[in-house]
Order: C-alpha cells, then sequence, then structure tokens
DNA sequence: GTCTATAGGTGGATAGAC
DNA sequence: GTCTATCCACCTATAGAC
C-alpha cells in the first residue's frame, strides 16, 4: 500500500466509508460513491474487484486503527482503575476523532450474520475485550473492586456506555435536548469523562465493609 | 384494527419484522417478505401503500409495546432502587421476548438521519428517558444515590448497558465464547440481572462518607 | 382478497476507447 | 488510470383477471 500513489484510491475508500456509514451497505450504490469521491462510477472497479471487497477494506482499516490503541492502553496502564479509564477515554476519543466510525461499527455489530458477516469485527474486539476482562479479575483480587460481579459481564457494561452513547447519537441529541444532530462536541466529551466515573463508582469494593465473598456462579 | 379480521396483514407485518430487522430495509425485498408471510408479494400493496409505509407501520407497533411497560415500571416503583431495577428489567425481558426488536430499534438509531428517519422513536423514548432521569435526581437528592454523577448521564450509562447486550448480541456471543449466534437464554437473563447491580452499584452513595456535595457542573 | 403478468426504473458490473 | 456506453438482472409498483 503504497503512500499516496494512487490519490483516487484513497478519494474513493473516504466517499465509501462516509455513504455506507450513513446510509448502510445495501442503501449506498456505485454511483453515489463516485459522484462523492469525484471520479467516474466505473473506476471503482479498477481499485476493488466489486462493492464487498471495497466495504470490508473499509472495515478492515478502521479495525486496525482500533485495536491498535485499544492494546496500547492495557500495555501502559499502571493499575487496573487506570487501564479501565483509559479504555474508556480512549474509546471515546476515537469515537469522536472518526465520526463515521460508530455507525459503521454499529451497523457490523448489527448485520453480523447478514450478507457481509465480516467476522474479524469480533475477533479482534475479543483481544481487546479479554484483557479488560483480566485487569478487572486483578482489581477483584487485590481487593480494589468489589468481587460480586461477574468480570465477564462487568466488561461488558462498562464498554457499553461510549459505544451507545454515539451509536444513538441522534437519539441521545434528542433526549438531552439538542435535536437530532447530536450533542456538541464539549458535551461529548463530558460524557465521555462521565462514563469512566460511571464505571469506576459500579466497581469499585463499598469502603464499609471490605470482605464479601460471594462470587457470582 | 380488528383484532384478527385481516389474516394475511398480521403475516406480512410479522414476515416484515423479521426480515428488516435481520437483513435491514434496503435488503429486503417485496419478494422476500411475501414468500416468508406465505402470500404473494403484490398483496402487500393491497394492505399497506408501499415498502416504506409497511416499514413504519412495524416501527411504530412496536414502539407501543416498549414505552407502555416502560411507563408501567415508573408508575409501580416504590423507591428510586425499585425504579431503576424494574425499567432494566423490563428492558430485558421485552429484548428477550421479542428478539427481532432489538435489531430494528439498533438500525433505527443508527439510521436515524437517513431515509427512513422515525422521529418516533427518539421522541417516545425521551418520555422514559425523562422520568428515570427524575427518578435518579430523587435518589441524588435522598441521599440514597451518590450526587456527583449528572443525572442525565448517568441514565443513559444505565440504559445502555441491556440495549447494547442485546445489540451486539453476535459479538457478545463471540467474545463470551458461545459464538456468533449469541449467548444462550439463561446467559441473557443473568446479564439481565447483572445490568440491575451494576447500575445500583454506580449509583448508590458510597456507604461511608456519605456527605458528599460535589456536583457535577 | 388474492393472484398473474408486466411495466418502468435502477443498480452492479463489463467492454473498450482514450 | 480514467472515462463513455451499455448489458443484464432484479426490484418496486400497478393493471387487471378471478
Amino acid at each position: 500500500m503504497p503512500p499516496d500513489d494512487a490519490h483516487s484510491r484513497t478519494a474513493i475508500l473516504d466517499a465509501a466509508e462516509k455513504l455506507f456509514s450513513t446510509q448502510g451497505y445495501a442503501a449506498t450504490t456505485i454511483k453515489q460513491i463516485g459522484t462523492e469521491a469525484g471520479v467516474n462510477s466505473a473506476l471503482l472497479y479498477y481499485y476493488f474487484a466489486d462493492k464487498l471487497t471495497l466495504y470490508q477494506e473499509i472495515i478492515r482499516r478502521l479495525l486496525e486503527t482500533l485495536t491498535r490503541s485499544g492494546t496500547r492502553v492495557f500495555d501502559e496502564a499502571k493499575s487496573a482503575e487506570e487501564a479501565v479509564r483509559g479504555l474508556v477515554s480512549v474509546q471515546g476519543e476515537l469515537m469522536t476523532s472518526r465520526p463515521y466510525a460508530p455507525r459503521l461499527i454499529a451497523r457490523e455489530l448489527v448485520d453480523h450474520e447478514a450478507e457481509h458477516a465480516s467476522e474479524h469485527i469480533s475477533k479482534l474486539a475479543a483481544g481487546v475485550f479479554a484483557r479488560l476482562c483480566e485487569v478487572i479479575r486483578d482489581g477483584q483480587r487485590s481487593g480494589i473492586f468489589r468481587d460480586d460481579l461477574d468480570p465477564r459481564f462487568a466488561a461488558i457494561s462498562t464498554i457499553s456506555q461510549v459505544v451507545y452513547f454515539h451509536i444513538a447519537r441522534p437519539a441521545v441529541g434528542i433526549v438531552l435536548g439538542y435535536g437530532p444532530a447530536g450533542p456538541p462536541a464539549d458535551v461529548t466529551r463530558t460524557f465521555n469523562a462521565h462514563a469512566a466515573d460511571y464505571a469506576i463508582a459500579a466497581l469499585t469494593a463499598p469502603s464499609s465493609g471490605r470482605k464479601r465473598t460471594r462470587k457470582q456462579k
């Protein structure tokens, strides 16, 4: 993949990423992509085998970024709390900086069994997920996290907040009073911070008793 | 809407609900719906004006159920904790009992600006959301809930768990080791219970200090 | 109410000139 | 590398028989 050799190629990729994420795969036409990219739609078939291949290339590109920054957080974190906060924060940054990413991911999550089932997204995400589970388990063993929550479920709950906020962005915008365009950037950032607080509040062991051994299942 | 006058009508509605939620609106064809419903595809145009109208009718039907059971929870709840637990639990039951509902909702959330933007979903959901915010605020005032969380954000975080679990069902299935078909029913039920615990753990005021007045923003 | 047949339109993909 | 022109399959929607 040369840096900028084929300018049209990236133009097509960017245009397609935008259209696929806002309209969905089936609803997006080859001609729309061509127009949005400023090239003839037939050119698409010079760079990509077909519509589906183009789509999968976009998913692949996105996933690489996602997992890279995800694993980095865990490598650098010094404590369980730091890891949890770091992951939530990175999630938030990524969703905010790449506005089309959340929807594309959302569609993949929903569409999994359907046509272009890219198992990659789940498989790779599983890596980050497994590490989050470990971190939570460690926190429970060392006593800083409450141990009456299933670590895997707690991981899902923790991750869900930021992802949901961005997937449901239009709806969230409406319930918060900003309209269907979604909340402004500063509110989004504030929520990202909140999500980390909420997660830590849920995970942290109650400071009173300190001794609870009931383990789920 | 007579009880069971037009048998074919409901057959079409059910078939369409299934197909739209699994494949999406654009990817689903009129002929598929006809076949799935066991009637000729042209019959669809006898009962519904066009494809979009049929789709919107399905959304409407689903939303009615959703908001009805949502508001009932708040009417019956005797305490803040009971209301939060009740809502999470009702969310879970509904998602479990109507297996196609979560995806349909997910698609609507993501698609909002796109073609069939049904503002209904957000508007009606806003009613339930507003009441959840009130409940959390009440809990904060009475001291049983920690008051350093923004009630609106806390409401979003609380709701997000169950919705995300069901939207991302295939991915969740994979990371939990059950494959892309999703986790079995008992695991789903266990998660629903967990989600309530997680939310209460996050919301409940730390039993130690009991006196914190820092308010977000 | 339910079907057959088909009109009318659009979308993905290819051939081939430049 | 990029474009024009076009083929073919398929999809929505309608007309009209039963």
